[in-house]
DNA sequence: TGATGGATTGATAAATCCATTATACGCCCG
DNA sequence: CGGGCGTATAATGGATTTATCAATCCATCA
């Protein structure tokens, strides 16, 4: 789980991605990439979840360096252990953006070429909704 | 496992670094980043793979829209669906640098401060390895 | 000290992922 | 058409991950 830079940059790259790899995990750490620093009971208002379960997910992130904790007087606080992090996550949605754009575009094309569709209202929607979406990262 | 954009923002992306959290595919995709494209048995040559493991891990991609697939005869060729998968790899590159430089720091910190280590080798090799490695992404 | 609130850790069952094997598909050539 | 090659899919069993529940730790305050 620790970059043993020992090991062939793939994998260690791929343990960087399994870390990522759970929708809360990237909540926890979209959350943090909008302020300094997070407590616990923040995350765990924000997310509405239980608390061991976000620990344990804290952990694995812990464990992958990708955020750091120090404890101060009961709480304890959470804030990214690098600003890569949020840029690794900016350039998901960038990119998450792209592909869904292009699948939109494949599927008006491989049904009938309306050249401007009409209004597709779910995936019309939601492809704004990424490109607009209010969101950290 | 397509990118479902009216699901929340951060279970799509979770679901993107899912299909990045394997070694073998991290491997084939650091691989299609140094060329336009590259055939399966190209591919098995390469990594050395079974041919149906291989096929697995790439029908994981391509579910994911990382790739994308053309059959010229009796070959299928494999290339990056689009050039912001490159980049995400290269940050995650730098990334790990970034977290490898700071944890060795950490270590040498905690561990009696010789201001200048004498040589750790496995750590310090491991470090220029990951600075250097002629790697594509 | 005991008690309380905040956070983590351990244990376990369910779900998911992965390598392997076997089978099927698509294309070319004889 | 039949055979062979290159890929892909199905099925299976073993390992990893995850949510839940119980137990523990750590700091504060009475």
């Amino acid at each position: 789980m620790l970059p043993d830079a020992s090991r062939p940059l793939y994998e260690v790259k791929a343990n960087l991605f399994k870390g990522l790899a759970h929708p809360l995990r990237v909540r926890v750490l979209e959350v943090l990439s909008t302020r300094p620093e997070t407590s616990v009971s923040d995350l765990l208002e924000v997310t509405g979840l239980e608390a061991s379960n976000l620990s344990q997910h804290l952990a694995v992130l812990r464990n992958n360096r990708l955020v750091t904790a120090d404890r101060r007087g009961n709480q304890v606080y959470y804030r990214l252990a690098h600003p890569q992090v949020a840029d690794l996550l900016r350039v998901a949605r960038t990119l998450l953006g792209d592909i869904l754009e292009t699948t939109e575009r494949q599927l008006v094309e491989s049904s009938g070429l309306p050249e401007l569709p009409p209004a597709a209202p779910a995936v019309e929607a939601a492809a704004t909704a990424v490109e607009a979406a209010g969101e950290p990262a």
